[in-house]
DNA sequence: CATCATAGAGGAGGAAGTCATATAGTGGAC
DNA sequence: GTCCACTATATGACTTCCTCCTCTATGATG
């Protein structure tokens, strides 16, 4: 059984760019491509970098908050670049986003610990020691 | 500064709902509305209870892909129900999704940490030991 | 009749992906 | 040197997935 177009893979699963950018950012300004390749360095982060249209629409959406300020900076060589800061209010936001992910971290793992209650996974006895049938107060 | 309509307050975070109901399924079958109150009572559940619509959306789609089945209910007393039960299927998908969140919820401990080495978190000095300006190789 | 319990449809909106395009420099084929 | 292909960089349109909110329906229940 493959589940290649399920959910279950995690394909779906909320790839967290925005807290992402705005911690690379807050170690120094950083261009759109930049922070993208910074990602790929960073395996760790999730499920690997994500698209660059996605980095680039993020900057643009914090850049209207004002959690990022950026600027164009032509160098030496190569094209010119768009390079982007964080603001005051972007590192607030990052203070934000670290107790919620604290949180939601500690949710996934209470549902993991949920799941595991399950193990082994063997078809519980019908009528046995689950839940009533239908979850009704009484026996229907 | 408050961040009310800031994702920043995981407001928009996934709730997970799938694996949620798929693990509250494993436990014997119920219907729509005692899923909801499940998910009420266990607080840890990623940020109280999904919305009802959602969990019916998501039964819908789940009995379309074989993970649950239904069958019409009539009790002595209150409307009809239709109850839902895990298949085979769905158990196998549950225990991907297992693996998923496990993975998930360390890259997201990964990021946390990633954060926390900016601790603490004033204002790098400009030119300081931070990151080369504008991320070229060059000093530009 | 008012209210509760239960089931559903429909649409809005946010996050992220794919695809397409624009533009500037760079390095080689010739 | 000129043309061409390629890299680096930025951006827009369209699409999908997930979640939420609102509205409707229907059978108890009091």
């Amino acid at each position: 059984m493959d589940f290649n177009d399920c959910p279950c893979t995690g394909r779906n699963l909320t790839k967290l760019v925005k807290p992402m950018v705005m911690a690379l950012l807050a170690q120094g300004q950083l261009h759109g491509y930049a922070l993208q390749q910074e990602m790929e360095e960073k395996a760790s982060f999730i499920q690997g970098a994500p698209d660059l249209s996605g980095i680039y629409r993020s900057l643009k959406e914090m850049e209207g908050q004002g959690y990022v300020e950026s600027s164009w900076v032509t160098c030496a060589s190569g094209p010119a670049k768009r390079c982007f800061t964080l603001t005051n209010e972007g590192r607030a936001c990052l203070a934000q986003w670290r107790e919620t992910l604290a949180v939601y971290r500690d949710q996934i793992n209470e549902l993991l610990r949920f799941i595991d209650e399950l193990n082994p996974p063997e078809a519980p006895a019908p009528g046995g020691p689950g839940r009533a049938k239908c979850g009704c107060a009484e026996n229907c």
